[in-house]
Parts: C-alpha cells; sequence; structure tokens
DNA sequence: AATGAATGAGTCTTCATTCAT
DNA sequence: TATGAATGAAGACTCATTCAT
C-alpha cells in the first residue's frame, strides 16, 4: 500500500515537471529524451512510470482540468450574486491568461498531431468540462454561458496571436452586456 | 520549345490541393511524401515548385486569406445599412464554418510546431488581415470588432472541439449585441 | 561540316566556365543544377552537349593538363641552360600556386568520391603528363624529377591547407640543392 | 542497474572501426546507412554516441594524430643522434605510406566536401600538428623541417596516384641533403 | 539546339519505444 | 526502481539524369 502511494506521488511529481515543457516546446517537437533531460530523469525511467508519450499528455490534461475547475468553484461555491459571480471568473481568466492560453494552444496541436481519432476525449472533455463549470457555477442560461466560453476562447487565441496585446476590454465589454441581459 | 507548363498556375494548382490535405492531417503529420502522393506527383516535383514545407505552406495561407478577404469585402462593397453588413459576415462565417475552423487549427499547429520565431509573418499577418477587414468595411469602432472576432474566433474553437454542434445562436445574440450598441 | 566546329566550340566554352566553379565548391557539392544556372543554360543544354558530370570534369581536366604542358615548354623549348629552365619552372609554379592548387584539390576529390576504378584514367595521366614533361624538357635524372615534383606537390598541400602562407623559400631551397646535384 | 557498457570505450572502437571504411570509401560516398551496417549496428546507435557525420569524422581524426604523434615521438625521446632521428622519420613514413597516405587523402576531400569555412579546424590542426612535431623532435630548422615535411605530403600524393610505385629513393635523397646541409 | 518539368533513389538525421542489466 | 544502449521506420530534402516539347 504505502509503495502504491509513492508510485503515485512520483507520477504526479513527473506530471508537474511536463506542463512547462509541453507549453513551451509543443507536444511534437518535445522530444521524450528532452522531456527525460529537462526532468533530471532517463526515459527509461519515463517509460516506467507511464506506458506512452500519449498517455503522460493525457493524464497531464485530467488533472490540469480537475485542478482548475476545483480553484474556480471553490471561489464560487458560497452565495454570492451573480454579478460578483462574473467578476470572479473574469479576474480568474485575466490572471491565468497566459496558462490558459498554453493550455488550449497545446491541446489544439495534440488534437491535430495526433489525429482526431486517436486522441481519445481528453481534449473534448476539457471543453465540456469548463462548459458545465460555468454553467453550474454561475447559473445562467445554457446559451448564454456558451456565448461566454466561445468568448474566452476567442480572447485565448487572440493572445496567441498577439502576446502583447491586452484584451481584458473586450472581457469587460461582453460580461457588462451579459449582466444586462440577465436582468 | 520547353515542356508547355505554366510555371505559375502550376505552383497555384499544386497549393489548392494542399489545403485539405494540411487541413485533415495537420500540418506536422503531413509527409511530403504523402503529400506528393496525394497530389499524385513526386516529392522531386514538389520541390521542383517549392523550396520547402515551410513555404508550401506559408504561400498556400497567403493565397487563402487573399482570397477569403476578397470575398467578403466584395460583398460589402455597397452602400449597405450596418445591421446588413453585419449579416453577411454572419453567413459567411456560418457557411464556411468548416473552412475557417480548419484555417484557424492548422495556423495554430503551425505556429507550434515550427517555433514562434521561425514561422515568420504569415500567421500574425493572417489574424491582423481579417481584423482590419472587420474593422474597415463594417465600419464599427475598434473594441467592438476585436470582441466580433474573438467570438468569430471562440465560436470556430468550439466547432473545432464539437463539431457537430450548432453555434449559430452564439453568434446571432452576440450580433444583436453589438447592434444595440451600436445605436 | 560547320556545325561539328560550332558544337566543338560550345563544348569548350562550356568547359572553361566550369573550372572557377569545380574549384571553388568541389566536385561533389557542385550540383548540375548549379553548375548550369552558374554558366547561364539550362541542365538539359549540359547533355545536350555532355553525357555526364563524369564526362563534363574528365574532359576539363584533360584541357586544363594540355595547357599547362603547353605553357611551360612553350617556354623551355629554347636551348637554355639548366639552371634558367629550373627558374622557369620555379617560377611558374609560384605564379600559378592557387590554380594548380585547385586543379590537385579537385583532382584528389574526384578520385575519392568517384571510386578510383570508376574513376578512368584522367587523374593518373594528369600526373604521369606532368611528370614527363618535367623530366623531359628540363633533362635531368629521373629521381630526381620526382623529387622535384614531390616537393611541388608537397608544396601545392601546405598552400591547400594553409593558403594564406608563403612556401617559395622551400622551392628555392630544393631547387638550389638540385643544381648542386646536378653538377 | 544500466546495461554494461563503457561509453567512452565504445566511441573509442566505433571510431577505430570507421577508419578504413572512411579511408576506402571517402567521406562524402559513405553513407550512414552504410557506415552502420559495416560496424554491425544501427544508425540510431550511431546517433547515440555521435551527433552528427561530421562529428565522427572529427574526433576520427583527432584520435589518429594523437596516435600517430605519440609514436613518432616516442621512439625520437632518447638523446639520439640527428642523423639517426631523420632515419626513424624515414622510416615511419616508409612503413605507413598506406596508412598515411590514406590520412592525407580523406581529410583534403573533408575539407573540400565540407567548405573550409565549415571544416571546423581539425584538418588545419591535423597539418600543423605534423609539423610542430618534426620541428620539435628532430630539432632543424624550421625552413627545412618545412621542406621535408613538404616532401614528405609529395610523397603521399604520388603515392596516392600511383599507389604501386615505390618512392623511397626520393625520401632518401631529400633526406641525405638535408643531413648535409644540417652540418 | 534547347528547355525545364519530372523522377525516385538516395542523403543525413530524429525519435518513440524496447529491453538487457 | 532505474538505466541508457539499441532499434528501425520515418522525416525533410537533394540531385544526376531523362524526356516531352
Amino acid at each position: 500500500m504505502p509503495k502504491i502511494v509513492d508510485h503515485d506521488a512520483r507520477r504526479i511529481e513527473i506530471l508537474e515537471g511536463c506542463f512547462t515543457l509541453f507549453a513551451s516546446q509543443g507536444y511534437a517537437k518535445l522530444s521524450m529524451r528532452q522531456l527525460a533531460s529537462s526532468l533530471g530523469v532517463t526515459t527509461g525511467t519515463l517509460y516506467h512510470y507511464f506506458s506512452s508519450k500519449q498517455q503522460i499528455f493525457e493524464e497531464l490534461f485530467r488533472l490540469l482540468q480537475e485542478r482548475d475547475i476545483r480553484l474556480v468553484t471553490e471561489q464560487l461555491s458560497e452565495e454570492l450574486p451573480q454579478a460578483k459571480r462574473l467578476m470572479i471568473l473574469r479576474d480568474f481568466v485575466l490572471n491565468n491568461l497566459d496558462r490558459l492560453a498554453n493550455i488550449l494552444k497545446v491541446a489544439l496541436e495534440y488534437q491535430r498531431v495526433q489525429g482526431v481519432e486517436k486522441s481519445s476525449s481528453v481534449i473534448t472533455d476539457l471543453v465540456s468540462g469548463y462548459k458545465e463549470a460555468i454553467a453550474e457555477n454561475i447559473q445562467i442560461p445554457v446559451l448564454l454561458s456558451e456565448t461566454i466560453l466561445s468568448l474566452i476562447f476567442g480572447l485565448l487565441v487572440q493572445h496567441i496571436f498577439q502576446p502583447k496585446a491586452d484584451f481584458s476590454g473586450q472581457l469587460d465589454l461582453g460580461l457588462q452586456v451579459a449582466l444586462k441581459l440577465l436582468k
């Protein structure tokens, strides 16, 4: 039993080191050799804990998604007014712009490189996970929550293409409109 | 008396055959061998017309961008009311959802795989080209036009992740709001 | 008949343009495409006049050898004293150091790249041609003439490795000794 | 518990296997596939130990140079008379004619094929290494030592062109003269 | 005589993965 | 648990040569 704990802890430790590397190099460009040596281990070790590059990637993404959603929903779990909730979401997105953009970037690349059929459901799960989290926790109509998600995705895409520009105005505009519509 | 082949026309012919392949396989995964044999030529021929895979890709994208922008702006060149113009944009996006989503997908992957520094300016040019086209032709404030572009990007991202869902409602909602704000 | 003259003249014209290119790029590195475009013709034209890269190279070398030998022997054909003859040889070598070094360089590379068995006899003919020319025209014992040729070859090799150094002293030393021995 | 392989020893083992192959085929003509299969390994293995064909070649040459110079200087380290030293050099050259000629051949070809600017300093280091070794260990004036080196190079070149001929007479002649001059 | 499009085998190199230790 | 040597198929790209025009 304790061994299993150690094993799992080591797995997570490895996964945590991976995100920055996948984000900065891209899925395809990051070789297992490079990944291993950056983590200070050997390829053999990597394959001891994970069965393939694909598995590493997918587990990493499940981990990230879980954490992100927990992070936001924890803040939202109280009985806050809707306006406040939207502001929390806004702040979360703006404060994590780089990281969220990286997740989106790598997720899209992974789906590409891997071929849609082979990329299992991690990526689509990722999206629907976020979507549900918004809908449930902010409690707004589906159409509106999807539109807000679209706006966030669009923002991230623009951030990917022009990392230096400031797009917070767009989000504010969108959320103000959303609030008006809700009344 | 050379073989009767119009060099430039042949180049474009080849480029046109490439889009579907890049779109369905992705930039990295599509090998030059596969690209060549799908086009019914040899790799040697490809390299007779283009100096590298990168060049093929970048020329293809400039071509696509030019055509798309010309296509929309031609329809908008009349003295139409703003509401009408937004509807034309809406229809263009919805009618070309698959193709636009593919362009976005491959563009993002290319930037990843190539490394931002090496991917020249094709991709950023692509985005700013579309942005300018919207701003100029619909004549709305910059913030609003950027927000609309974000909404479109977000829509495309969702379409990538869930190709079967219908997101036209979001776009309609967004554009209605935009119209109200303009008054 | 006149056509044949034209044809042959064109062949020689082409060959003359080739030497600089082979010398600066090397036999293997210089592609037929590059060769053609540097000469302002197409690969097709090249293959119209010559049957292969190998043939171009070999004919070029026969041409060079003929000219060099004629050049030196013309100067030596008079009834000059031996000392004078050796000085003429010396001056020829020093004045043509670059070109002779290039010939040696490319000849050796060609033998390498082509494989000794396939490189026909051009290269060995080249050497024995020079050797005979020295022996016949300066009229010294074979052993001495071969030693002088060795000294010249060695000089050229050193010039190849250190193009900026001045090795004329070596040659002078060697020829002085040769003169002494002849008395 | 890794596989028991001494990394550095294996590298040298591989390098040693390479010389004959580079010498007989030439640098350009010897493909990595051929090199690998002749050594009984795969190309992957080669790239596990060396980063490129160029690196293999350059390391091989540094190794050969080190060994040759050590070999001669060891024999010369005693307090021998100059005449004796020159005879030792003579014997070394004549006994290793084939090998030395191969080194020269491949070195010259490498510089050609690689382009002088890219071939790093291995080749020029090689020459200056031998030159210094002669000067230091035989203790003769620079001009004379350079002339002897030229004579040796020239001999090697003639051996390359006419592998069957016997050129020992030339070397003897040259060294006898050198001895006279030294008195 | 001359063109240049087309070929396809060949080049060096990369990389996820396996496995003996 | 951990190592790193080994694999071999695949990648982008090159090039002498051929041939329809």
